[in-house]
Order: structure tokens, then sequence, then C-alpha cells
DNA sequence: TATGAATGAGTTTTCATTCAT
DNA sequence: AATGAATGAAAACTCATTCAT
């Protein structure tokens, strides 16, 4: 690619080598540090070029965010496609693919997690925000749907299987959280161990079991 | 108080006041986008008066962060002091606190869940960043001991206490995370409920029963 | 004295010691980064007690300035009083006085040096200037003074007396200037050994000699 | 040059521009009061193309200060370069040069004069400061070498060189000072003049005489 | 009189965005 | 299309001065 891009193809490797420097720039400084002269020296270009493939640092934010969970979403639906996988083997290759992305895909993990911590600073009431919000959405219902099925086929106990979902995510989101925020505290104990140790709990109470309720409860624990 | 704040103690209440808006303002506009302007204004005051309570605006953050992990401590201490307390109660309890943390002091939960994302920006090298990570990892090794206890008196199997304490900790924070970022996720299904739930998922697998193995796991999921 | 200064006495003593604090403050630290509040901290003062005894900061540089001229022109003036000095021991006295006043008085000669590099700053226009500059000016006609002492006494040779006094001036200044502003530069000469040759360099061409035109040439150096 | 400097030679045209600017702006109100847009305004721009052209405003008063210090001394290299210049004859170009810079370049002169008055503020413990020390020092061994000339021919007297170059520039720089700061007191004395007679009268101490001291007394004034 | 808390104008610097080339 | 110089709106922080107590 010469200094012009004077075809589409060149339009679209150009701006994919922005999005990347954007994403590395990010990730390096966080959102308000990064700035366009930074992204656009990274990629080799100058900064008024940035706006000739997006309309402010904002919007190459949330593309950005967007095009993680795509990814997410694409790896998750990979790691659960192969036959005869039963719902706990499809529902730990799920956690293990949040793994696998939060190591993988560390950039993009940031800025999803950082997204929600500023939705003053980037949802500020365009229709991009809740584009945003039906993606990670259907990411989740993804999810449950895989729960629904193991309680069709009676794998698992009768349950709020929307419930079970946000524990699922929930669990594995603070586990990384943890991780991300503060070697210390995980010392010694390793995220994968960790996400495999909290699913075996969790799917320990889920399980189709004699004598137990549909909440997961037993008399046991009353 | 009137204009002037002439006693210790109405230099006190005036402190109060700024930490007060400053918690308010970051709280609305994240860190970046809170002004000392602002925090002032809200406080009814110039912005010359903050620099005579506070030495910078990365204190006064500072001073919200560690006020909060104190308060929430606090709280969770609390929480597990009434006596014939089980274990399960009291992990229980601390896992309510924790919900009531968030609702009843929502503005110092996005203080916490903020800075372990920006430890670049905020963790400057300077002692108080070593004294807040040593804070919050005291409150782990508070609730770390409580499960020791449940190991000891046989309420629960041996485990590894700190990878416990750090699932425990996970799916805490993880649900709380996942309904502040997106309310419509977790539509319909109250934060409470879920967190509830959760533990009840992860106490059955860590309660001691015949034919348990020390890790949680039976002969039936094996 | 105690908490209020309820006599005349008292004030005028405050006064002084506010005098004393701003000098040295003023020679610590500058004109610019002297604050109002250091000044009254070192009196042991509150900052609002200063306007009582003075209009502004600039004010108190000013008095300050001007003391500092008395102060020298007083020296000055007791140096040559003696009995039975001759013009050269008179000028020699007053060359010594301006060493002295640099050595005993540092905090003055730096504002004294200071004021005319920064007349934009302090002369603006109102009427103290003019009795500052004044006051310098009279300094130097008491020099000249003396000089023409000499001339008519036949000591020296006929001259312009004016050009002499201010010859004799630049001199001493340019020397204490160089000295105090960088230590190396006169590095292992003393500052009155520099004086004390200047002032015989110069005499020698002063006095009267036979053969000496009345500005100090000789054919010697034509 | 239009709106916006393309080329490098606009580059430095514009950086010109802002230098001379800030030289004017310096020499009107000091350096604590000037301010960035007052230079930037002075030369029809805006604030923010200052920082395209300099770091911050310490870093262009030190740029203007070494300028100052190479101006000057090219100046006066040039002025004692003809050949068959005798020594006194030298120096007195020298001399003169130090009037002529005065003249020419009185906001250059201002900046020097001042930056030794605030070492404290402007040499923090940068390279710049000893580079331009280390310049100053080297201004004052070439007027040494002229003086060394002088006595290696036999033309002065044995003498200590660098406590007469010392002299020398005390004597001239205090003269300058003096007409810098208040016209009123050379009134009727062109500055010129007066430099001019001030290096008769120490040349005159210092020419090799028959009956003359090796430190240029005499019996005649002993 | 004395205090010192409060004020707010003023200053340097950054950087997303624009626009002349 | 691409460039990168120019812009100018913030924003944190300082401190001389005021004024309620």
């Amino acid at each position: 690619m010469s200094t012009r891009a004077r075809t589409i193809e060149d339009k679209l490797l150009r701006r994919q080598l922005i999005l990347k420097s954007a994403k590395e720039v990010f990730f390096d400084k966080g959102y308000q540090r990064a700035t366009i002269e930074l992204i656009t020296e990274r990629a080799g270009l100058s900064t008024g070029t940035f706006y000739l493939y997006f309309k402010s640092k904002q919007e190459i934010y949330r593309i950005l965010y967007s095009d993680g969970i795509d990814i997410f979403h694409r790896m998750a639906e990979e790691a659960v496609s192969w036959p005869g996988m039963g719902t706990i083997a499809k529902l730990s290759a799920i956690a293990h693919t949040y793994y696998r992305f939060y190591t993988e895909h560390t950039e993009y993990f940031d800025i999803l997690a950082f997204i929600h911590l500023h939705q003053d600073t980037l949802h500020e009431q365009d229709e991009m925000s809740s584009i945003l919000d039906q993606k990670a959405l259907d990411l989740l219902r993804m999810i449950e749907s895989i729960i629904e099925e193991g309680v069709d086929s009676g794998e698992f106990a009768p349950m709020d299987t929307w419930k079970a979902t946000n524990v699922l995510w929930g669990m594995m989101d603070g586990l990384v959280m943890l991780a991300e925020r503060n070697n210390v505290m995980v010392m010694g104990v390793s995220l994968e161990e960790l996400i495999k140790q909290s699913l075996e709990m969790m799917f320990y109470g889920m399980i189709r079991r004699i004598g137990a309720g549909p909440d997961g409860s037993t008399e046991e624990n009353g």
C-alpha cells in the first residue's frame, strides 16, 4: 500500500491498520491518555488521516468495543459447536473461552471492562450505545440457551435459566476482573484454576440429583 | 455553619461537604471528567477553597477509595459479629453486605471498581497505593478466615481456602459489576436474588457430604 | 508584645517584624515566589494582618528598597565623616562600604539589584518610583561631591565629576553583581581584592600628575 | 508565509517569529509577567501553536539567553579580529561591542542580566544551566586571553589577568546596568562616553610604565 | 485589631478537531 | 486523499487580596 489508498481494499486495510493501532494504544494508555497523535503515529499516518476514517476518538473506541464482543461471541460459538458436547462441557468450554479471550485478546478485554465503568464518557445517548448493549445481551442469551438445553435434556434440575446465566457470567467476570486488578490477590492461584473450581462448585449445585430441590438446595444445607 | 468555617468542627464539616460533592461528581462523571470546579460548585464553594482542604484531585480520589474500603470492611465485620452465626450464615451475611454496600454507597462502589482499572493513572508509586492494596488484601483475608473456621469446624470439606475466598469474591464482584453495567441484562432478576442463588450453588459445592471428595467433586459429576 | 498591638510602639514593632520577615523571604525566594503567607508565617502573624500594616506586596517591596538605599547612604556618610580624610581615602571608604553593605545586608543588596531589572513589575507609574529614583540620585550626588572636593583641592586633575562618579559606581556595582551572579567566575579572587584593585587602577588615572591631561589621559597611552 | 508553515524554511521562520515576540514580551514584562498568550498574540498565533515550536516557557527563555551570549560572543570576536590591533585597541573594541550589544540587542541584554539573578527559578539542575554558565565563562576567558597577550607582549605590566578580566567586565557591566536602570542618573552623560573614560582610567593603571609596580601602584599614589 | 477561610482571576499546558496546502 | 500545522477550549492549581468572625 502506498501513501494513497485508492482502491476500496486499500481503504479497508488502512482502516484496519488504524483500528489495530488504536487498540494497542488504548491498552497501553487507557482511553484518556491515548491521543490521536499516538494512534496515527503508530500506524505510520498523520493525525488528519484519522478523521477520514473515523468520526471521533469516541467512535473508534465504540467500534473496538463492538468488535471485541463480536470476537468473543464467535469464539464462544465455535467452542460449543462440536457435536456430542453435553451441557456441562459446553458451559466449561465457554468459561474456558472467556479465559482464552482474556489472555489472547487482553486489549479487547480491557476495552470491554473499561467501557461499562465509563458509561458517562462513552454512552452518550447515541444509537451506538444501545447497539452495544444489544450485542452483550445476545451473548448472554446464547449462554442461556445452552443452560436451557441442559434443563430440557434433564441434565440440569429445573431452574430459572436467566438467573443461572447471570450467575455463571458474573462468576467468570468477577474472577477475571479480580485477576486483572491485582495479581497479588490471586497469588499462587492461576486464573484458569479458579474458573475451573468455580464452575465445578456451580455445576454441583445445578445438576439434577435425587433429593435436590429445583433451586439447587437440599435438605442437607436447609 | 455560615460562610466561614472557623472552628475545627466547622472545618471537618466543610471537608466532609467537599468529600460528598466529590463522591457525587466522580460518580456522575468519572475521574477524568470530574473537575474541581464542578466539585466546589456543587458544594457551593469556590475552586480555591478546594485546595485549602485537599492537596490535589488525586488526593481526594484516593481518600474516597480508602474510605470506601474502610466502610465496607466495617459493614462486613459488623454483619458477622453476631453470636451463634455459622460459617455459611457469615458468608451469606458478607455477600449481603456487599449488595447493601452497592446499593447504599454506590458512589463508593464505583470509585473502588474504577481504581483498579487505572492503576497506571492513580497508583503512581506513592505510599498511598500500597496502603490501599493492603487494605483490599486485608478484606479478603478476613473472608478467608471465616472459610477457614468452616473447614476447622467440619462444616466445610477441606479445601484451598484462598481459592475459595477468591471464588466467592469474584462471584459477588462479577454479579454486581454486571448489575451496574447494564440493568437490561439482569432484567427481571434482582441482584439480591442472584447473589443468594450463587451462594447457594457455591455452598452446595463446599459443604461436607458423605461421598464428596475434598475438592467438592463427587462421583456424580466426576 | 501580646496578640494585639494596642500602643503605637507595639504597632511600630509589629511593622518592623513584618518588614524583617519580608526581607528574608524576598531574599530566599525572590519577589515572585515570596508569598504573603510565607512572610506573615515567619513573623508569627496571620495573612490578614499584613494588610493592616501594608497596602500590598508591592508596597512593602518598595519600602524595603527605600530602606536599603537609606541604610547604604547612612553607612557611606558615616564612613567618610572622619576628620582629616583625603579624597582618595573617602572614595576608598565608600567602595569598602559598598562591599560591607553587600556582605552585611545581602538581603537589601538583592532587593536593590533586583528592582532595577523589574521596573516593569514595580515601577508602575506611582509616586513611589520617582521617590526611589530620587534617593538613588542623591546617593550618587553625595559621591560626586567628594570627587569635586578632590578636584577643588587639587588632589585630582580637573575632570567631569559626574562622569567619574558613574565610572566609580558602575565599577563597584558591576563587580559585586559579578560576584553575586556566579561564584565560579571570580573563583580564587575575593570581591574585596577586586574592588581594591579596581579603585587603584581608577585613582591612578585620576590623580593629578605632571604631564597628565585633564581627562586623565597622558602622552604615554595616547 | 501564509497561515500555515509547510516547509522547513517556513517553520524556521515561524520559530524565529515566536522567538522575536518572546524576546519583546520578556523585555516589556519580565519573565514572570510574560505569558504565553501575550507572546503568541503578538506573533499573531494561538497559544497552542507555541507548544508546537517550544517545549515550555522556560525552554524559550533559556534559548534566548543562550542565543544572547552567542550573539555577543560573536560580535566580540569579530570586533577584535582585525589584523594589527594592539591589546588596548582590542579591549576597547570589546567594551564598545558591549555597548553596541546593549543598544542593538537590548532585549537580549535584559534577558542575560535577568537570568543570573534568578538562578533559583531557571537553573533547575538540567543540562542547559551548566551549558549556559559554561558559555558565560568562555566569554570571560576570551577576554582574559587578550589581556594575557598584552602582558606577554610587554604592553601591560605583569598582573593577575583573571582579576583584571573581572575588573574590566565588572566595570562595563556596572556602567550599562546603571544606564539601563535609570536614565536620569546618567543624565547628560552618554553611556559610550562613560565606557570610554572608564577604560582609559583602567588602562592607565595597567600599562607598563617605568617606576610602576606590578599591581599598577606607583610611588606617587602610594 | 487580628484572624485565616474564602475567593476567583490568572497561568501553563494538553489535545481533539479543523482546514489550508 | 493525505498531511500536519494551527486552533482554542478546557482544566489543575496558585496566591494576592478580601471580609466575616
